[in-house]
RNA sequence: GGGGGGGUAGCGAAGUGGCUAAACGCGGUUGACUGUAAAUCAAUUCUCUCCGAGUUCGGCGGUUCGAAUCCGUCCCCCCCCA
């Protein structure tokens, strides 16, 4: 198996810089794992790395995609795995550095999609209805999805057309890496990150990050589309119908970004094995890369 | 000084005699996660516990079998008139 670094952690935990520091030491390219970077224009409030920032370190799947395109794992997985394999065919060891944990695992993993399962129609029918609907279709799925869940109903129900189940599908993968992984999650106590998060937010007001949103989202058409979703944007929409004023608007995103950076260090606590760096600690942070890096350079 | 409105759980806000430890929203906590994942969803959130018990609705004191809800009094806040 080849192999791949992966640098993941919650939001605004340092994980670029650290990838950076490994990227020149093995003088390798970086793949970032994030679905709301891949859009072209969504810069400041996405917290995308700058070109300068990138210190001539080659980035993938970043930029890929105009405001009004959609984006899922399906495409993520495809696009990840070309860029692994184009470093690996350079001889080098890509690494992955990002947060959104189940575009991670389904580039790592065998995970299983159909590229027509894309768009999933919406039903003007009830949970209830739908529900009982995968209950028949799909039992072992619907006993893990709860009712409430419309969008997994939705899907797994969109899943069981293609005449094998969700459940079904994912019996047959292995369920295990498909790469040789070396993956640690940086992190740090929830104080200083959320003391980060507030920080970096005042840096984004300043920076033109108001700017961006209006060159992007002015027109209303613009609310619908997938990348408006994101944090960091989707709040500025009652800022620009003057429903809501500046502070407001950045206190709504902080709260947002503050549970989000929750959400993914549950995920990655449950859902993955990475081994836990605290990325304060400058000594660890010494140890870790000078540990991934002569994993890196070992035979197999 | 006069008139009016108001003080409910971390915040906002319902509730105006028993069905109320108190709706709902936000925030918090914990968690789920195989196609929008920066998404979607769940549980929990006065205190102590297993049933259950104990303290709550500005303070104090009453009325009542029973009060966040009625009465008295005190404190505080907002608006209008002086």
């Amino acid at each position: 198996m080849k192999k791949v670094i992966v640098i993941a952690g919650a939001t605004a935990t340092g994980k670029s810089s650290f990838a950076l520091r490994l990227a020149h030491a093995l003088m390798t390219e970086i793949v970032s794992c994030d679905s709301i970077q891949v859009y072209r224009d969504l810069n400041i409030g996405s917290a995308k790395i700058t070109t300068e920032e990138m210190q001539g370190i080659v980035h993938h799947c970043l930029n890929t995609r105009n405001l009004d395109q959609q984006y899922s794992v399906y495409d993520f997985q495809q696009e990840a795995r070309a860029a692994i394999a184009k470093i690996h065919s350079l001889g080098k060891i890509p690494i992955l550095v990002g947060g959104t944990g189940l575009y991670l695992k389904a580039v790592l993993y065998d995970y299983d999609f159909e590229k027509e399962e894309m768009i999933i129609p919406e039903s003007s029918e009830s949970n209830e209805i739908l529900y009982a609907r995968l209950l028949q279709e799909d039992p072992v799925s619907a006993s893990s999805i709860h009712i409430n869940n419309r969008k997994r109903i939705l899907r797994a129900l969109e899943i069981a057309k293609s005449g094998e189940t969700k459940s079904q599908r994912e019996a047959k993968q292995e369920k295990k890496p498909i790469y040789d992984v070396t993956m640690i999650v940086l992190d740090m106590p929830n104080v200083v990150l959320e003391k980060r998060i507030d920080e970096r937010i005042r840096r984004m007001a300043e920076n033109g990050w108001i700017e961006e949103v209006k060159h992007c989202f002015s027109d209303p058409q613009t609310w619908t589309y997938q990348s408006f979703q994101g944090i960091g944007y989707k709040e500025w929409k009652e800022y620009l119908q003057e429903k809501i004023g500046l502070e407001e608007t950045l206190l709504t995103i902080l709260i947002h970004t503050r549970q989000f950076a929750k959400r993914q260090r549950t995920w990655f606590r449950h859902q993955s094995t990475a081994t836990w760096v605290n990325a304060l600690d400058p000594f660890t942070l010494d140890r870790t890369a000078s540990e991934i890096i002569s994993w890196a350079k070992q035979e197999e």
